[in-house]
Order: C-alpha cells, then sequence, then structure tokens
RNA sequence: GCUGCCGUAGCUCAGUGGUAGAGCACUCCCUUGGUAAGGGAGAGGUCGUGAGUUCAAUCCUCACCGGCAGCACCA
C-alpha cells in the first residue's frame, strides 16, 4: 500500500498508509487524542475526522479547544439536527439547505404554513431528544445519479436541484445521522452526543427566498444561535439585550431627539435636541472640508427630467426617483421634473458653467445635499435607510494623474473626521472592474493603480473585492467598526470616467485644446441621518461632550438657589456651553434621574451653599460622584471642553 | 417589493362581540428636599383608516396605511 507523508503543526512529520483518516491519525498519536479530536485542517482544509487522506499533507488535530474549527462543526451539524427534527415533527416540509453564518446558522425550508414561536420550543425539545440518542454520524460518497433518484424518491426537489449544481469534479458527499440523512460537504462530529445541548437556541423565524432570488418560491428560514458553551450563549444573548438598548430609534425618542409619523415615512422630523446634535456634526465637517480646500455650493432639490436623461439616472434609477409634475391648472407647460436621489449631475452644472482651465484643477465641489430616494418599504430602518437623507457629498474634478493625490488626500481628512468622531478602527476594500464597464483598459489601470497607491501612503491592509467597482470606474469602501464590534460602510471615493462625458464637461489644458476631467464621487459620513444614528448606538446615546445636544443642566436644590441658577446658566451660555436651567419644583433625586436618563453629560447642582460661595457641584454622567469647583473656573473648563475637536 | 407578526392615552402595555384600563409622563395643590422616582388630586383615547358580517364591532372578515423582523433591494 502507498505511504504518505503527514507534516504536524510542531513541524514533525510520520508516514501514513494512504487513504488513512484524520481519526485513526489521531487515534496513533494518542488514545486520548483520538477521543479528543472533533475534526482536522488536511492543507488548511477543514474536514471531518473520517475524511480520507490520500497524499502528502500537513495536517493539524483540532479538538474542542479550538475556537473556530469547534464552532464550525456545532453549527454545522446543528443545522442538520434542525433539519432532521423539523422533519421527524412535519414530515411532509421539504428541507434546503442550512449554512453556518455569524453566531450560528440558519436552514430553509419550504412548508404551507410558516413557524410560529411556539414550534420553535418544539423543534428545540425534538433537537435536544437528538443530541441525547449520539447517533453516529457517517458519511457516504455517491455517484451524481444515485444522488438525484434518491432526492426523487424522497420527494425532495430542492435538494435534486442542489445536486444538479453541484460542479463535475466535486464528489457529492452524503451524511447520515442515525437513519435521517443530508447532502452535505461536511465537516461534522463522529455522533450528534459531541453538541452541546445547553449551548443553542433557535432565535426567529423569517421568509427567504429560494437561492436568494426574489421570483423564485419563498420558503421559511429558522435562525439559530450556538456556541461551546452555555457561558458563551448567555454572553451573547446579553449582548443582544445590549444592543437593543443601544437602539437609535429607542433612543431617539427617549432623547426627543427626532420622530417619524406615517404621513411621511422614511423622512426625519428632526427635534431640537436631535438638530442640534446634527448642526454641532455639519459645522464639524462644513470646517474640515474648507480647510481641506473644497467649495460648497447648494443645487437644486427638483430637477427637470431631461438632466436625470442626460446623466442616465433616468434609464436606470427611475424607480426609486420620486417624480413630481406641476399642476396642470396653473402651469402653462408641463414639465416633468425629479426630486434628486443623488447630487452628482447637479455638480457637473456647477462645473460646466464658465470655461474651466487646468489650473482650476482639482476642483472640489461640496455640498451638504438633500436627496430623496424611494426606498422600498421593507428597507426602510429608522434612520439607518430613509427616503429623504442629506449626504456629505463631494465631487472632485481632475485629472487621471491627479486621482492618486486626491484620494490620499481624501483618505487623510476621512481618518482625521473618523478618529474625531471616536471611531479608530475602519477598513478599506478596494472594488475594482467589473466586466461589464465603459473606460479604456488603460484608464482602469492607471485608476487602479492610483486608489491602490493611495491606500498605502496611509496603512497597508485593506481587502481588494475583484470586478466588484462600478461600470463606471473602480471604488474604494470605508468600513468603521463600533463600541460594540458591528460594521458599518460610511465612506466611499469613486471614480468615473463616465458622467464627465455624458454632461460634456470638459476643461482647457495646457495644450490649449479641450480635455475630459475624470469626476471622483466622495462622501466620508455617507449620510448625515444615518451617521447619527451610528454615533447614537455607538455611544448609546452617551454623546461626546461636543456633540451632546444639552451639554449642562444647572439644576436647582432648593428655590432661594433660582436665581444664583440663571447665573450659572447665562454664564455657561456666553462661554459657549449648550446649558440649560431646571429650577423646577423637584427634589435633587429626581432632577438627576431624569437628566441622567436624558444622557446630559454634566449636571451642575446648586443648592443654598453653592449660592453663599459662589460655587457649583459638578456631578458628570454615569459617576456617581461629585466635585466642588468656583464658578468662573467651572464655566472655563466646560467652555474648553466643549470645543470641538478641530477647533482645539 | 415578498413572508410573518404588530397597530388601544405622549411612552410601555393589559383588556372585552354590548363604544375602555394600569404604570410612567402631563396639569394643579402640598412639600424647599443635597445627587437615579416625596405625597395628593385632575385632565387625557373616534381603540391606525375604510368597507363588510352582526340587533350591536376596538374585538370577527377583507382591503389599505404604518411599524417590527428577516429576505430581496441599496445604478
Amino acid at each position: 500500500m502507498a505511504k504518505i507523508t503527514l507534516t504536524f503543526p510542531d513541524g514533525n512529520t510520520r508516514a501514513f498508509p494512504a487513504g488513512v483518516t484524520a481519526a485513526e491519525v489521531a487515534q496513533s498519536i494518542s488514545t486520548s487524542l483520538g477521543k479528543k479530536a472533533i475534526s482536522a485542517s488536511v492543507d488548511g482544509r477543514h474536514h471531518d475526522l473520517q475524511w480520507p487522506i490520500e497524499a502528502d499533507a500537513a495536517i493539524a488535530i483540532h479538538t474542542m479547544a479550538d475556537d473556530a474549527p469547534a464552532l464550525e462543526l456545532i453549527r454545522h451539524d446543528l443545522a442538520h439536527v434542525m433539519a432532521r427534527a423539523v422533519q421527524e415533527i412535519w414530515p411532509d416540509v421539504k428541507v434546503t439547505i442550512g449554512p453556518v453564518i455569524e453566531n450560528g446558522w440558519y436552514y430553509d425550508f419550504d412548508r404551507k404554513e410558516p413557524f410560529t414561536p411556539d414550534d420553535l420550543g418544539a423543534i428545540e425539545k425534538k433537537m435536544r431528544e437528538i443530541i441525547n440518542r449520539r447517533d453516529p454520524v457517517t458519511t457516504e460518497v455517491w455517484d451524481r445519479d444515485r444522488a438525484i433518484r434518491y432526492y426523487e424518491a424522497q420527494n425532495e426537489p430542492y435538494k435534486v436541484e442542489l445536486v444538479q449544481a453541484i460542479p463535475e469534479d466535486q464528489q457529492i458527499r452524503m451524511y447520515w445521522h442515525g437513519h435521517w440523512q443530508d447532502l452535505c460537504r461536511g465537516p461534522h462530529f463522529q455522533h450528534t452526543g459531541q453538541l452541546p445541548a445547553d449551548a443553542f437556541k433557535l432565535m426567529k423565524v423569517a421568509g427567504a427566498y429560494w437561492r436568494g432570488d426574489s421570483n423564485r418560491p419563498q420558503l421559511q428560514r429558522i435562525y439559530g444561535v450556538a456556541f461551546r458553551n452555555r457561558d458563551d450563549l448567555k454572553a451573547y444573548l446579553t449582548f443582544l439585550e445590549e444592543a437593543e438598548k443601544r437602539d437609535h430609534r429607542r433612543l431617539g425618542r427617549e432623547m426627543e431627539l427626532f420622530h417619524f409619523q406615517e404621513e411621511a415615512p422614511g423622512m426625519v422630523f428632526w427635534h431640537p435636541n436631535g438638530w442640534t446634535i446634527y448642526r454641532a456634526l455639519e459645522d464639524y465637517m462644513r470646517r474640515r472640508l474648507t480647510a481641506a480646500g473644497y467649495k460648497e455650493i447648494k443645487t437644486p432639490q427638483v430637477v427637470d427630467r431631461k438632466l436625470w436623461e442626460a446623466s442616465g439616472h433616468w434609464d436606470k434609477y427611475r424607480e426609486n426617483m420620486y417624480i413630481t409634475e406641476i399642476d396642470e391648472e396653473h402651469a402653462n407647460e408641463k414639465r416633468v421634473n425629479a426630486l434628486k436621489p443623488m447630487n452628482c449631475p447637479c455638480h457637473v452644472q456647477v462645473f460646466n458653467q464658465g470655461i474651466k482651465s487646468y489650473r482650476d484643477l482639482p476642483l472640489r465641489l461640496a455640498e451638504f445635499g438633500s436627496c430623496h430616494r424611494y426606498e422600498a418599504h421593507g428597507a426602510l430602518h429608522g434612520l439607518m435607510r430613509v427616503r429623504g437623507f442629506t449626504q456629505d457629498d463631494a465631487h472632485i474634478f481632475c485629472t487621471e494623474d491627479q486621482i492618486a493625490d486626491e484620494c490620499a488626500r481624501f483618505i487623510g481628512l476621512l481618518s482625521t473626521i473618523y478618529r474625531d468622531t471616536g471611531f479608530a478602527k475602519f477598513d478599506i476594500k478596494l472594488s475594482t472592474r467589473p466586466d461589464v464597464r465603459i473606460g479604456t483598459d488603460e484608464q482602469w489601470d492607471k485608476a487602479e493603480a492610483a486608489l491602490e497607491k493611495a491606500i498605502l501612503t496611509v496603512r497597508n491592509d485593506y481587502v481588494v473585492d475583484p470586478g466588484e467597482g462600478a461600470f463606471y470606474g473602480p471604488k474604494l469602501d470605508f468600513k468603521l467598526t463600533d463600541a460594540i464590534g458591528r460594521e458599518w460602510q460610511c465612506g466611499t471615493f469613486q471614480a468615473d470616467f463616465q458622467l464627465p462625458e455624458r454632461l460634456d464637461a470638459t476643461y482647457v489644458g495646457q495644450d490649449g485644446a479641450k480635455h475630459r476631467p475624470v469626476m471622483l464621487h466622495r462622501a466620508i459620513l455617507g449620510s448625515f441621518e444615518r451617521f447619527l444614528g451610528i454615533l447614537i448606538e455607538n455611544y448609546a446615546g452617551k454623546l461626546p461632550f461636543w456633540l451632546a445636544p444639552r451639554q449642562v443642566v444647572v439644576a436647582s436644590i432648593v428655590s432661594d438657589a433660582d436665581a444664583y441658577v440663571a447665573e450659572v446658566t447665562a454664564a455657561l451660555t456666553a462661554a459657549g456651553v449648550r446649558a440649560e436651567a431646571d429650577t423646577r419644583n423637584e427634589k435633587i433625586n429626581y432632577k438627576v434621574r431624569e437628566h441622567s436618563l436624558g444622557k446630559v453629560p454634566v449636571i451642575l447642582a446648586i443648592g443654598q451653599r453653592e449660592v453663599e460661595e459662589r460655587t457649583v457641584t459638578i456631578r458628570r454622567l454615569g459617576e456617581t460622584r461629585t466635585a466642588v469647583g468656583a464658578l468662573d473656573q467651572v464655566v472655563s473648563d466646560l467652555a474648553a471642553e466643549a470645543v470641538p475637536p478641530d477647533l482645539r
């Protein structure tokens, strides 16, 4: 029998007969490893222990102590166990697919009646029962026809389709959990008893399309989460509760920031508190952009369809555009207009006024552009996905040679703004040319290289997403990570060879001839609405002092202090601090509680003592400790704290 | 847009085929209290909208609107 050589993680090698399984390898090392082994990585591929190894390879045996492999197996096997449980309870339900996802898995079923929350409990119970049966998990390699015939006989049409979709050169593997079987490439545990019966939970049911295609049947999806042990599961459930407490829709109501109502779905009604945050952010952005060489402009909301036809939006984006018509009774001519869904065509109009010289480039036109897009009902989500929003948009008109430098400047600006708003960590993704595109290969080569070079001026780690660029040019996406580890794509930088062409933007070059500028679309926050939603959730409503809508509440303890409270409040206001007086007829406990819940960063308590000594007692949000300070000192300290980061 | 669930006071929610209730918030009164809810009284709702069934609908049915979750979408 042929021999193969396996290399272990510590560098040792050993010979085994070809076709040896990882289980046998583990067993040969030690009986205890044989028992503890759950799976193996063979040349970096994760396989189950029954997988025969036919050639020389690097091998690593995994046990439950190995986080990633253990979790993959747990979630993967639980998906099968759940499918089996469902079919044991409802034999006529058809199974489809059940992949592992972040924190768990899901499985899609074809069933007339949707699952109810009560069903989930019954399924969970059945799953525990199956786990306790400790059925062995075995695997068989079948040929294609047999698998198709089998699934046709079982009346599992989705599985037939899946088998048919498996590439010719791939094995078709069947896994058996006792008498129940599923099509799967593995890897799996050796028996279901290895699954932690107390570390998983079925979370929710939802509709999902077969193969993600909205034209195909809608299936019933059940989501589950699973971890290695009960404590990890509990920690995850606690995390979910935390995330729910941070929900900006809830905080928006509690802190009186904004509201939505039926008459304008997906459009924000900003309240004084919320609008104060918005303006603090907008003022900050305006200063940063001005300092970075941008010129701010403002362009119309309602624009004739002719421009959208010229820009190509009428063809490609009309479904998402709000179209308006002038009331025919009053209008002499009938014009069809659209609310702008994007600012770019209008910015080109500004560029096109007068004759531009190469000396004018790069020209950076910025607009806090108010846009409207008709988003599907199901897509709306608080401030995160709205129909009316304002982009921190800008378009840079430049030459191809200037792309790299402009991109580097942009990344520098973006880093500064993310740092100032509290997001130290962000990732960059470069999306390169798609199959269907415009522009020459030389242009793409140059633009892609320029973006890549620009990234390298600030950092050396980034992800390339080949083929995912827009048809009109390559792009960078910037994803920031919030306080609880969630990622949000906010910034974008896109080179565009098309729009200047379509809208005939030109400049006069050094040679006296007309040239086509490149247009760079770029945003840092994305939309103010969404970014504020992210900020609120990131800080759980406890915004940094410079962004807090009410920075200080001056609260009286006794009504004799009212006059002094007014004086303190006025002094703070004069010093540029957003301060409010609270002289209501309530106890200090009540006021402290209310303003703490309202996330006011600083409460100044004023009683008889403070009046006599001309001091204030400071209490900061989240602290129970208080400190006493002289009025003038405290006012100047708070005024310094209120200065936005770019003015410090 | 699709599937499911939901819509009762400003908020969180209970409730019933015979036109409604709690807590908090709100208003007024008492209370001047030292760091996360002092006490009392009062006011407040066309039960999302429209149609149908019924002697009678907030409750049952249907449609629409809106919300939530997931999916699809995010040139």
